[in-house]
DNA sequence: ATCTATTCATAAGC
DNA sequence: TGCTTATGAATAGAT
């Protein structure tokens, strides 16, 4: 510009550098402030230094506001009164620059659901279909929301966490049909103990029938007992 | 600038104002572009015009590049062969200005995770602790990530994204509890049957016993026969 | 940080 | 929108 062109390439000199780099970036700003205001429109400016320096500009309005708050999910699988298992989702959505950014995500339309369809096939279709939309919901809020946490994760760490999940949700599931499967159980226990029961007493009776030579007086009486109405026809 | 100063204030006339956002918009974003170059930094630039138009810069690559892909989580709650409650949440993370925004979310450290510990009191201590750790990471997993989906809500809609979760929170809830509440009662009812079942032929063999004279063969037998192992003792 | 010679950006007009 | 041009702004290089 002044004193000579510049090469439009990385300026070697760490120190003609950084000096360029404060001029220009303080006169990037100070144009993306006069956009803003002349042309009535929002600007958000973000720049990292050379040496991770974070400068930014959000017309907005300045950042690190208080937190607005916006959706707080209770998962809550409560089986009986032998266990409880809660989870928090929190998840925050800030002013300034999250919702330029966000309104930047909506325009920039490029994610779509994709088809992860040809996975459970013999279910209750409709059950499906409600939740699918209701996940739709759901997709749409976690898209558009996200918090301005202290978040510091690599993509490594997310595929750890992808992997931690999976084994928390199986967890969980496990626990849960464990549960009931013993309560279950437990019921058919008894179930065929008082079946054997029966079979016991009907015997008895039938022994004592053949011992008197007495025909039996509960005729057509099935120890299987299965068919709840019938119980007291007999 | 040019033939005569410009006021710092919105510029009324609309052909006015739509030139010049156009030529400053340029201006700036050219700017930005050699800022980016000149120094080694990472600049992104959002731009929403007065009407809504996007027009955006990341040095990070340009935008609408490939879903990375990032996180998957399926929760499958399984309950015997009734029923079937699948939900897939995918969260998408795309390259370029999102991962400029990602790194902005780092650096602009806000939010924390508030303490809404004073909830559950009663329950497995342990479990929810163990719950919470894993509850952070999700946190974390959301927090940082967030896809550029066709997603296109207001704080509004949020706030009716949150309830309408609550109530399909409380359905899922309901529905599993129904269900086993049903099988459940089911085999009670099995049990009750049985029971009466037994208490009909006990009361047969001792009218037998009653008839005949006969001692009862079946000393200290109870009809209640909750005591699993005792049914083949006596 | 400040200065100043230059180049650049751009307002106005077409 | 695009081109032109006069002029104000931005800034490279030096201090």
């Amino acid at each position: 510009m002044a004193r000579g062109k510049v090469q439009m390439k990385r300026i070697e000199n760490l120190v003609h550098r950084q000096v360029t780099f404060c001029k220009r970036r303080a006169g990037l700003l100070k144009k993306a402030k006069e956009l803003s205001i002349l042309c009535d429109a929002d600007v958000g400016v973000i720049i990292f230094s050379n040496n991770g320096k974070l400068y930014d500009l959000s017309t907005k309005g300045s950042l690190f506001q208080p937190i607005l708050s916006l959706v707080f999910i209770t998962f809550s699988y409560y089986y009986s009164k032998l266990d409880l298992i809660v989870v928090f989702v929190q998840l925050y959505s800030q002013r300034s620059m999250q919702g330029l950014v966000e309104r930047y995500m909506k325009s920039a339309k490029g994610a779509q659901v994709s088809d992860e369809d040809a996975n459970q096939s013999s279910e209750s279709e409709e059950e499906i279909a409600m939740l699918k939309q209701e996940i739709q919901l759901l997709q749409k809020g976690l898209r558009y929301t996200f918090g301005g946490g202290s978040g510091n994760m690599t993509v490594d760490e997310l595929d750890l966490l992808e992997k931690h999940l999976e084994i928390w949700i199986h967890n969980i599931r496990s626990t849960k049909i464990e549960i009931m499967f013993q309560e279950i159980q437990s019921l058919k226990n008894k179930e065929g103990i008082l079946k054997a029961a029966n079979e016991y007493l009907q015997g008895k009776i039938e022994e004592q029938c053949g011992v008197l030579n007495i025909p039996p007086t509960v005729a057509g009486c099935s120890y299987q007992l299965t068919i709840p109405n019938e119980i007291f026809n007999f």
